[in-house]
DNA sequence: ATCGCACGGGTACGACGTACGGCGCGATAC
DNA sequence: GTATCGCGCCGTACGTCGTACCCGTGCGAT
């Protein structure tokens, strides 16, 4: 650092006891946060994190060992913020439907949740007090005693959530995309789609395209997600 | 280029014709998809695809607008690979299950597809032709005249199809990083995992850990496939 | 007061997607 | 036949990324 090349008195001091900014995992994935909910996924770099601490870069490696594992903690604060408690009185398949229905709000409130959904093995506390919760609404239920069943239904309604959740955000965001048009999607999303439908090679999807009512997102939701548990009750029963 | 810093005689010649290697969309996605499936979806770079073409970057956005257009082509391209050909004789739900073991069948073969679905809108020609495919299964069955039954089902299978292939291919890297070993994963995957269910925060989790029969991960999907079909036919008779 | 060591984090590297603009080629005008 | 023009292809270069590396700093031992 500038050996010798200018006179004491221009040279700058020292970097003023560099960055006295306190750090934390907590305060790093807040920001982290804020960055994604701000400008999505592609915004959260280790450099950008680092200065919105006035920090520079490498001081982050002290709490996060690469930027995945920043990424892990990220999934896990959002899988913190959905309430694992479980409604009063509700028998499984009310609290089945009230843990869809909020990791639903969280992927909302953080479309790049829904970017990382079922990327990786989620093993954070947060992620595994979910999976607890959601095992313990079915394991518990009567009828429901075998471990494999449990994790059967578990398994698959997860599986439902991800998929369906995944699809809405990117939806969402085709939507926005096409200008902030209210539900003109469907028939706006690029003459390509109506060319495309038009040319006669998808003939029961176009004739499904034209036909259906177009429900709101959150009804399409919730229709699957009942769809799925008819599926885990009719397993129940037998 | 090199104005007049030299002599003629070591002035290289004009670049020989640059370079004649022909390309052309399909081309291009070919490489791109050898690259992925070697080396996963880190290693498509249009660089790379390019340099595996004998050409500079710049020649492939003659083709492709941008490099989320490339990773479209691979989608629809995986898309093709998987034949919607109905068995002969199927009724909806056998032809649902043919879909959807075909899809996995293909995300297995190229794991980066499972990176990818559910994260855009697919609208190529292949993935189109998959959900005309999928529509007519139930759209054509008895008791499903229903537009937006057809939609609704099938919607919930393909999510819970994206969000089942997703955990697979998930897991089967998590188990492929700690080391090869064959079903070790449960009790060897970090004796993290074991300390954590060990903690008692998790009791259901733990208890139902312990018990599973741990199926194999085919039987897994078959499981959930058949338990989001049972909801589907549930709607149906109704 | 001096020395030695450990390590925190700044500097720098290689790779990325792609904006930009100059070079070379084909078409046109004489 | 030759000179000029314009267009479009793609090489060069920029800004940004994750993170390896290693130097300088500050602390503990002497």
């Amino acid at each position: 650092m500038a050996r010798e090349e200018t006179v004491v008195w221009e040279r700058p001091e020292p970097p003023r006891r560099a960055a006295p900014s306190e750090l934390s995992r907590e305060r790093i994935v807040a920001a982290a946060l804020a960055l994604a909910d701000a400008d999505g996924l592609a915004a959260v770099s280790l450099r950008k994190v680092a200065a919105e601490l006035d920090a520079g870069p490498m001081r982050l490696y002290r709490y996060v060992a690469t930027k995945d594992e920043l990424l892990d903690l990220m999934i896990d604060a959002v899988y913190g913020e959905i309430s694992t408690r479980r409604p009063p009185g509700a028998d499984w398949r009310a609290a089945l439907r009230a843990l869809a229905t909020r990791t639903r709000r969280a992927a909302l409130h953080h479309e790049w949740f829904a970017d990382l959904l079922g990327g990786r093995t989620h093993l954070g506390p947060n992620a595994l007090a979910h999976g607890e919760a959601t095992l313990s609404a079915v394991y518990g239920a009567p009828g429901f005693g075998d471990a494999d069943a449990a994790q059967e239904a578990a398994g698959a309604l997860n599986a439902y959530v991800v998929g369906a959740l995944r699809r809405e955000v990117a939806e969402r965001r085709a939507e926005r995309a096409t200008g902030l048009d209210k539900h003109a999607w469907q028939r706006a999303a690029g003459p390509y789609l109506t060319r495309a439908l038009s040319t006669g090679r998808y003939p029961t999807l176009s004739t499904v395209v034209h036909d259906a009512a177009h429900p709101s997102p959150e009804a399409i939701f919730t229709a699957g997600l009942d769809l799925v548990l008819d599926g885990v009750a009719a397993r129940h029963s037998a």
